[in-house]
DNA sequence: TGACGATACATCGTCTACCGATATAGAATC
DNA sequence: GATTCTATATCGGTAGACGATGTATCGTCA
């Protein structure tokens, strides 16, 4: 994923659906609306966030973010025996993302009306 | 704004409408949301922005954000004699932001979707 | 069977957005 | 004339995001 540029560039928006912010919505929100599906592991988290959302994480992302996730109590990983290491939705983890998506949702509302709202009365 | 903590802390979520999340929904998509509504300067924008997501910006990150959107064509300021800076959005920053506030809008479906059919067959 | 690509996780260095603190100063209110 | 609100700017620190790199396993198919 390039680097975002308005002035330069060569290809103007082309396919990146959350071009143009720099930590536009946060790996964190997209992995929890991920693992509120059910239980996976790192790999098969950026397979589906690609799928749903469009986005890549690079592995270093992902693999910090689950780190950090785990720390702060809103995933859990699940025991296994195999080499991949799955982690599921806690409850708080649950709560959190609730909370956050619904606020993230009355925000993009807004900004959505205020921009109908402008094409209206210009 | 206290730093996020899950373990240990003391107000569990308390007044925090996006609490949780390092960088949660982006400056940038709440400062294009606001001046979708109206040319405005930046402490007004502030106001604003406090007022329809209880968000409350930082003055470095949001001057800062102003001359990154600036530069990248988003926002434009407009000239004045008093000491206000305002600034109104620009054809592509009222695009960019449709398409971000789109794609933050259908995440946010598909994380609440799967959080309620989670409570559902559990 | 061994080559190859896909799967899978981890870590390191860099970059920069975000934040809080700090500074400055004009306007308003008292 | 003191205080508070308005208003912008800058600086240092921090942490999150990213790409690169490394390692190893698995499946498959030639």
């Amino acid at each position: 994923m390039p680097r975002f540029s308005a002035d330069e560039s060569g290809d103007p928006g082309e396919r990146e659906p959350l071009a143009g912010f720099g930590r536009y919505a946060g790996p964190a929100t997209l992995i929890l609306s991920s693992l509120a599906d059910g239980t996976k592991h790192g790999y098969a988290l950026t397979k589906d966030i690609d799928a749903f959302a469009g986005v890549r994480l690079a592995p270093g992302t992902l693999y910090e973010a689950l780190a950090r996730l785990e720390r702060q109590g809103l995933i859990a990983a699940v025991e296994t025996d195999d080499r991949r290491r799955p982690y599921k939705l806690t409850g708080p983890g649950a709560v959190a993302l609730r909370t956050h998506l619904d606020a993230q949702r009355q925000i993009a509302d807004v900004g959505l009306r205020r921009l109908a709202e402008r094409l209206g009365h210009v």
